[in-house]
DNA sequence: TTGATTGCAAAGCATTTGCATGCTA
DNA sequence: TAGCATGCAAATGCTTTGCAATCAA
């Protein structure tokens, strides 16, 4: 895994930055999260972040994770998602351009997409209520095309109960 | 509170049919949890219901509501709704037709809505991925016309601070 | 009679909070 | 030095589970 030394300063000048102007303080632990959200690019959630970062700085606790999330989020780096099964996802928000999510209940994948005309007419539909929208979320659940083909392939029936939402990550613990 | 008798008669169909599909069994607590389900017109989660049946029957217990809101939910009678303040409610699914929701912030109103057009494009949008969707989810934040007027008569600019969402409820406990 | 159902208490799980200690600015 | 940050443990809040007693079919 290099280093690459010039990478993210435009998000870590922001993080400073947010930092500053609330008259918080800069602490390793905080740069240590910040560096491991940015390198990684799927959704994941504090648990999934202090695993990864607890690697580097085995002292670190949960805690700092969970409060330095919500610090992300403030500075506009992240973004919380969630999927279903109860656990709050973080995603990269910094010009990154908003987007919604299908969800796959069978394996669990996550696919980003992003329709100008669906959200024209969210607009559209708020005006009519005379409701002035901040943020959004729609999500599609449902199966995706490889789960399809798996299911064909395999003659036997897939069981008809509908299995919870798992979300797929590949972080490892 | 007049009790109409011929009331909710398909629903309660549905539900015993459910339950005897299910070699399930029919109960004095799970007719009254849907009677009272039914009879609500407003988003409840598992607690507001238990508050409302309680009073019919004080020896009703938490965990039969919620195990029972499951069961309306799979026998088609209930839908399972969040807002964002981590709570699961329930609403009305059927013979309704399928909904979103927007979410005032301030006051925590839900304004349902439809649009047949964010429907067709949200299915065509899955097709260009090849994911077959089972169901969704669209909600709106912001705020409603109602606080946007109480925001311009007070001339106290309203605090900064982005509130957690508390979404109203007219359950009294 | 038999196995589903109930309700209590306890457990789970993700997340938050209190607080003594440690560390930035 | 002041007071923000940290990390542990404990608390929280919603939801689920274990289990003995009860009840529907």
């Amino acid at each position: 895994m290099v280093k690459k030394k010039e990478e993210f300063k435009k998000e870590k000048k922001v993080f400073q930055d947010h930092i500053q102007k609330a008259g918080l303080r800069r602490t390793a632990q905080r740069d240590l999260i910040l560096e491991v959200f940015l390198r990684t690019e799927e959704h994941l959630t504090s648990e999934d972040l202090y695993w990864l970062a607890q690697k580097q700085d085995p002292t670190l606790g949960h805690t700092t994770v969970y409060r330095t999330l919500k610090l992300l989020t403030e500075a506009g780096l992240a973004r919380e998602v969630r999927f279903g099964d109860n656990k709050t996802y973080y995603e990269h928000h910094f010009e990154h351009q908003h987007h919604d999510h299908m969800i796959c209940t069978e394996c669990g994948e996550v696919i980003e997409f992003f329709s100008q005309e669906i959200e024209s007419l969210q607009d559209q539909m708020a005006d009519n209520f005379g409701f002035k929208p901040t943020h959004h979320s729609l999500r599609l659940w449902g199966v995706c095309s490889d789960c399809q083909k798996k299911a064909e392939e395999s003659h036997t029936a897939p069981s008809g109960a509908q299995p919870r939402v798992k979300v797929k990550s590949s972080v490892g613990h």
